[in-house]
DNA sequence: ATTTGACTTTTTTACCGAAATGGTCGAAAA
DNA sequence: TTTTCGACCATTTCGGTAAAAAAGTCAAAT
């Protein structure tokens, strides 16, 4: 079976399309400029997906995938859950400043009833949270960190980072994105109240 | 000079005009709306304001007063720092919450060009940020915090208030407010790492 | 197995007059 | 003098519609 031309050709309309969402957003690219940027007919676009959405969503699929293999990656070569979190944090921010992009143009469409985009975030927030809520507990059982309620701070460490990640949409300032994040997590492991 | 009854009328409009915009948002919301709420003819409200946008931007300077002497008040009374910073994030959430029909009005018309009311909430996050920046700098003065950078940390708990005050405006989940303000005050005053 | 042009269906756009809206002004009421 | 409002203007929004553009289908060609 030669399945590798097609899934070259598929990553190629993918890398297309990426390109494209990232630049204009989703409504404002069409199937067509999809296909001219990957010199290929329109039509042809549907023997590799079904529809925009799907292509949508693979797009959003390979970057969550990527990133999740960079974060696996990294993690799995620390032992300490504190250094585990100031990684994740890191890692993630930056990576969602890369990807500001098609994050702005999904933000924008977001708020115009495209409900299946919303879904996208909330399912994508909902694995964060859960990714945190491990690392939390993992740290728990290992005795390096001491929580009430794991739950609650989970969700107000996800809240957290949300909020740390809106303004980064609008104005991109690079410069103090890493003491922010700093901060924060030096808010996370010590709070602030003297000893 | 009878500024009483002026007074009292306009305070009328304001009610009629705040009931409107929490219900309907501010493009909604009509001039003649607000005047047959309050039993007047459309014209008599430019007596009063000299255009729709002020009429709004009143509203919200009403109740941004109010919280803000409320939260005055409140800590007026405290002396211990770390309470005072509890009361304020009790109090700021739960007067979001009640607020919520008039936030969500403005979220959804901010996101549709109206850059005034933009400049209205930057105006406010400003001042949030000045304020919890002023508690923070009172706790470090008075040894009662240790806080490396005070304006990166401010930021960053400024930010975390927001993405906490974000999911409130979906569902309104009353049940878990109070436990998730605490969960992130818990981590702000003692981080989660054992000692 | 892959591509595409011709085609159909659905969605968006452009445009129009009508209605609604924000805002003004001066006369009248209080 | 202070307050109210009807008549009025300028601009924006709305409803409906025809044309354009887009998504999506399919069978023939490669």
């Amino acid at each position: 079976m030669k399945k590798e031309k097609h899934d070259k050709i598929r990553k190629s309309l993918l890398e297309s399309a990426e390109q494209l969402f990232a630049r204009f957003g989703f409504e404002k690219t069409t199937m067509n400029d999809i296909a001219n940027e990957a010199r290929k007919g329109k039509s042809s676009l549907y023997y590799y997906f079904s529809s925009k959405e799907e292509i949508f969503k693979a797009v959003v699929t390979i970057e969550a995938e990527r990133f999740k293999s960079i974060i696996t990656e990294t993690l799995e070569n620390i032992d300490d859950t504190k250094e585990q979190i100031k990684q994740y944090f890191s890692i993630r921010m930056h990576r969602f400043q890369e990807l500001s992009n098609l994050y702005a143009a999904m933000r924008n469409d977001y708020l115009r009833k495209l409900d299946f985009i919303e879904k996208i975030r909330k399912q994508y927030d909902r694995e964060e949270l859960e990714f945190i809520q491990n690392l939390l507990e993992k740290g728990v059982n290992r005795d390096e960190f001491e929580i009430k309620n794991i739950t609650d701070t989970s969700f107000a460490l996800a809240s957290a980072i949300k909020g740390l990640e809106y303004p980064m949409v609008l104005h991109k300032d690079e410069t103090n994105l890493d003491h922010r994040i700093d901060a924060l997590l030096s808010i996370l492991f010590y709070g602030i109240v003297k000893r």
